[in-house]
DNA sequence: TCACATCCTGTTATAGTATTACATTTATAA
DNA sequence: TTATAAATGTAATACTATAACAGGATGTGA
């Protein structure tokens, strides 16, 4: 069972992200890595809301309120060690990123992403993936790595 | 049983090609709507190989032999009609084009992204889209487009 | 055949996304 | 404390895509 909410359902997204920021924590503490200040803000902006956000709006937030402004490099720099370690997914059908729901975890997800509200919902289904498994077994492919996105209407939006 | 064949069988691909030409004009003459010589030339470029290619590279071969140097907007504007009429698609992850291998036909397809060769392959299988389908429906999703992109390594590169 | 409406293309400029390269700072551990 | 590695700052640039408007080609009905 998983410790987030989805979007649809009632709740306070500031214990999302508390837990989102807590889990980050402890999993960098456990690989021996550095969970940065600049890394951990961007983190907790991807995490603010359940709508992908792009790079260059995660910049503009970060020079919110500092003295210098942020460069493309700093953001790009830190979505890599987050996707790095499973923290962050890029969709890259959107240009855009999202926390992640099973940080940490192994897995191969999908993403529902609402071209009307613009929110995302991060999926893992274990027929679509042993259906997508056996479909490169056949063609003896060997997957490293998925980008399944899926646009529509959210069951908010399609009513 | 599709007229194309796949990258890792032994074929003349000059008939890939002149297939996939041919059944665009076809495509195009029935729906009334112009495959133009812009359009046309895109096509080919785009079914030259088995690899996807970037729009700047279309724009480049555009201009080989030209008087004029190509520019974008003709590039992207030959794409967009090719995507609007199912002869060509997208693949978010790597910003790149291939030819689709059902033009005219509804489809969902995956694709297979070998990041050694850098080969492609357009798949359509049933277990897939209908898993799919059924995950979405749980979520009360109505999906309008899919972006399904596999990296790995190809049949022939995991030898 | 002409006038006209529509679609397509050319051209210039610019927006949006991401990386390279190198200098500087910070954290860590011997 | 100092040597080392890791992270960040900074400037420049590359890559991908779109906007806006002018001009040309094409097909249609009078």
């Amino acid at each position: 069972m998983s410790k987030f909410f989805t979007p649809y359902q009632k709740h306070d997204h500031a214990n999302c992200v508390k837990t989102a920021l807590a889990g980050a924590q402890a999993l960098c503490k456990k690989r021996g890595v550095r969970l940065t200040v600049v890394r951990e803000k961007v983190l907790a902006l991807v995490w603010q809301s359940h709508k992908p956000i792009g790079a260059y709006e995660i910049m503009a937030e970060l020079t919110q309120g500092a003295s210098n402004p942020a460069q493309p490099p700093t953001v790009y720099r830190a979505l890599d060690f987050l996707q790095t370690h499973g923290l962050v997914h890029r969709l890259a059908s959107i240009n855009a990123y999202i926390g992640c729901n099973h940080p940490g975890k192994q897995h191969r997800s999908c993403f529902f992403i609402c071209t009307q509200c613009r929110t995302a919902i991060e999926i893992e289904d274990h027929h679509v993936s042993q259906s997508l498994n056996a479909c490169a077994n056949e063609h003896g492919f060997i997957i490293s790595d998925t980008s399944i996105e899926l646009s529509g209407l959210c069951i908010n939006c399609n009513a």
